[in-house]
DNA sequence: CATTGTGTTTACCTAACGGTTACCTAGACT
DNA sequence: AGTCTAGGTAACCGTTAGGTAAACACAATG
């Protein structure tokens, strides 16, 4: 994850960059709003962490430039006014999020962490070469989408969620249809529709597990 | 924009609400976390706003297993717990914001705004060879403008921002027709009439996907 | 005031789809 | 062998979405 801080006191800079590197991250650095602005225009960034006091341009003008270039990478803004005028300030000017100094550092990486899986593969599970995506409301097996009846669909999603784990049919049933009863043959068939239709190709996931119930998993 | 506030005090319950509606939002109310869950599960929300202390699933439970669904919704969570552990727990259970109770009402609405404006306002949106451009109210499919109707304009900007999620034909109804119900037959139309507009050229970007709704994207 | 045109809604038909049931077969565990 | 569980096939039927045409609402224009 590439991440601009933008900060004029170097010292808390290295500080939060040690930190940023050791969880893992690649910093930039700026000095001041101008910098700052030259970077963002330069390259892509996957986070902004805005210091609003700086020594040229305010904090605020930097990032409200920045979204009026229709750049809009997520951005925290990270200050010592904390006065509720400000923070409303702050999140009207493009910000994503808003700290007030003195921070916890560890508070930082939650929050860059919450701001940046949004929008990351989070929204997706995947089993094997299985990738099912919910909002979408697709799954893919290798390449090729499939095509999914909204039980067939509900069935997926909810072994997938429970994978490796074997799913009894009493939870399906009372999953898929959760007024009311279905006979074990709908059961069945709804189970075997699937089947049919992800475990086209080799290797098969879906697996049923005598007398307990199926589970979606990559058998070794 | 469909709130759901998750809360058992139901003084400041009503007084969020209000603030909400008043700031035009629709809000759905659940008092305790199985109620919320039940309903988190019916229906898709653009936020939701979760305290912690419920009486009886904890809130930090509710959003795990909302996210272990796959529920992507972004999740702003209401407590008085202030320990930073507490904030890291919550981040770590799948929250996108946290606040600690007593909160001003007014930070409460532009952490909401800032959550979910992300992509609302983009200059340009592409999906394959269809551009849409908001400011201008104007859409080309490849070189060759598009003519609009409103309600087509409004429904093809929806898609477009969900892009390439599917949007049920409950939040077609919610989003074209604020106040008051449309018929079935009305929504198929707008629809139908779309897809005529946008997809006289192959490859077809509008599918629909039976029993869930529709979608603007590229199929691959 | 009538007319035209545009945009939206209603009514109705049809084809395709999805879910259920009934029934048959293969294998596994007494 | 006999029974029970799960896989598999085919037919049936209600629902959903696509499609056409006509009615309706409303504003702009002559």
């Amino acid at each position: 994850m590439l991440i601009l801080l933008v900060e004029d006191e170097t010292q808390l800079a290295e500080l939060v960059i040690e930190y940023l590197e050791l969880e893992g991250h690649e910093c930039d650095y700026a000095q001041n709003g101008r910098q700052a602005l030259t970077l963002i225009n330069e390259q892509k960034f996957d986070l902004i962490i805005l210091d609003l006091n700086l020594p040229d341009i305010d904090g605020l003008a930097v990032c409200q430039q920045m979204r009026a270039q229709g750049i809009n990478t997520p951005c925290i803004m990270l200050t010592a006014r904390d006065r509720l005028a400000d923070k409303i300030a702050g999140f009207n000017n493009g910000a994503d999020d808003y700290l007030v100094k003195p921070f916890a550092m560890d508070e930082l990486v939650v929050r860059i962490h919450a701001l940046t899986r949004r929008g990351q593969h989070l929204k997706c599970f995947q089993i094997h070469d299985l990738l099912i995506y919910p909002d979408e409301r697709q799954a893919k097996r290798g390449n090729s989408p499939l095509k999914l009846s909204p039980d067939e669909w509900r069935l997926l999603l909810l072994l997938a969620r429970k994978s490796p784990n074997v799913v009894s049919r009493l939870e399906i049933e009372q999953h898929i249809w959760p007024n009311g009863a279905a006979s074990d043959d709908a059961i069945k068939m709804l189970i075997y529709r699937l089947r049919k239709i992800i475990d086209q190709q080799t290797p098969s996931l879906l697996h049923t597990i005598r007398g307990a119930g199926v589970c979606l998993r990559l058998e070794s």
